[in-house]
DNA sequence: TCTGGGGTCCTAGGACCC
DNA sequence: TCTGGGGTCCTAGGACCC
């Protein structure tokens, strides 16, 4: 690549990029399915499940992410739906977090598609963000077939914003002098940060756009928003905000919870089947804690009636775990808890926070209180797992379920 | 057959401690 | 005999993000 002449490459004016793929899941989906060229396609699925990313054809039928699948099916009774893939979601992410770091090691990922990265260290050797852009966008559809769209500024907020304006398969430069010019038109609703609720809740105080905001006393956002998310909103209506990068520690940073959720395919007032799924769960998140070498204390179990309010009940346990049994047990407890009678579930969930190394909290032996055996259990489950994977080993408590 | 599943962070009240 | 006050933990809910 050519580098222009340069100087003062730490004065770089937009050096934080945010790098997105454009339509991720569904772009890599169909990559290798050239006969769907032109169809609306979403992936997702299931009977009660939403869409989890819609290509560009099925944009213009309006389906977007997040829709459930039944107004999927009728605003596009055409539509391609894939199943997810996650595995090779994952794999291409793998490589195009690759490509990012060919770049600068200051990379801080997101989410499986989208990435900041701080390009201060690189404009030397590969040019101005730009440039850069370009390279990647190129590297990564040569590499992987899918575009994506890069975001160029001096703030985090403002990359962010800059790379969604971009879309699809575009950059934007937004260079400090032209922020708030970029930023005030906007809608109050493009913010990082706010969501429906308080979007609608800007718009009922009469600030429709970021400039609206943007003019109005700090003191009176506070008041209305929280001092938190007020004094927050006002900085980003100025384009103030981070600009420094949280380069992640190592491959996996550790989690401060680890949860899994499951939707029943028909809501259930049934005991036995929410006990079952309690099961599931607990064995599915212990698992995954053990895996990482994590134990928490808090459990939390979470409930969504049919008429989809959700509630949450959490204990917190004497001493951590990653025990499947003791998950369970607690999660049950939780539930019984409730004195639920016939309420009818549409999901049940398990979650474990406060997780810290294994390594770092050991457990006391109390005049022998600890039932032995469970852990070891556990061990075997895992060591089976690897072996003959997930399907080959289940709770007893499972076996015979539907 | 409206509304998934994985997370993070903030708020707020009460308990408890100093 | 006058209601202080900060810090931390626990619990529940809620908003938001991808």
């Amino acid at each position: 690549m050519v580098t222009p002449d340069r100087t003062a490459y730490d004065h770089i004016r937009t050096p934080i990029l945010h790098v997105d793929m454009d339509a991720f899941y569904a772009s890599v989906a169909t990559r290798d399915r050239p006969e769907l060229a032109g169809r609306p396609v979403v992936v997702g699925g299931g009977s009660r499940g939403v869409v989890l990313a819609a290509n560009y054809v099925a944009r213009q039928f309006g389906l977007r992410s997040a829709m459930p699948m039944t107004r999927v099916r009728r605003l596009c009774p055409d539509v391609v739906v894939l199943a997810p893939d996650f595995e090779s979601f994952t794999s291409v992410s793998r490589s195009v977090m690759e490509v990012f770091r060919a770049v600068t090691p200051v990379v801080e990922a997101i989410s499986l598609d989208e990435a900041f990265l701080d390009v201060r260290g690189s404009a030397r050797r590969l040019g101005g963000p730009a440039e850069i852009a370009e390279w990647l966008r190129s590297t990564i559809h040569d590499e992987q077939a899918i575009s994506c769209s890069v975001g160029a500024a001096r703030t985090v907020s403002v990359a962010k914003l800059a790379s969604r304006r971009a879309k699809p398969d575009g950059v934007l430069v937004v260079d400090p002098a032209e922020v708030t010019s970029f930023l005030h038109p906007l809608d109050v609703g493009e913010l990082w940060g706010v969501g429906e609720k308080t979007r609608a809740q800007l718009h009922r105080l009469g600030l429709m756009s970021v400039g609206d905001l943007a003019h109005t006393p700090v003191e009176t956002l506070r008041r209305a928003l929280g001092p938190h998310l007020g004094q927050h909103l006002h900085d980003l209506a100025w384009g103030h905000d981070r600009e420094e990068l949280a380069v992640r520690a190592g491959p996996h940073e550790p989690e401060r919870s680890m949860g899994a959720d499951e939707t029943f395919g028909r809501d259930t007032d049934d005991r036995e089947v929410i006990v079952r799924e309690l099961m599931r769960l607990s064995a599915k998140v212990a698992a995954r804690m053990r895996a990482a070498s994590v134990v928490g204390r808090t459990i939390t179990i979470r409930i969504r009636f049919a008429d989809f309010t959700t509630i949450t009940r959490s204990r917190t346990l004497p001493e951590a775990t990653d025990v499947t049994v003791e998950i369970h047990r607690a999660a049950i407890r939780l539930y019984d808890a409730l004195g639920l009678q016939r309420a009818r579930l549409r999901l049940v969930g398990v979650r474990v926070e406060g997780l810290v190394p294994r390594a770092g909290a050991q457990r006391q032996l109390v005049l022998g209180e600890r039932e032995h055996g469970w852990p070891e259990a556990d061990r075997a489950v895992d060591r089976a797992t690897r072996r003959f994977g997930s399907a080959a080993v289940r709770p007893g408590s499972l076996i015979g379920g539907r």
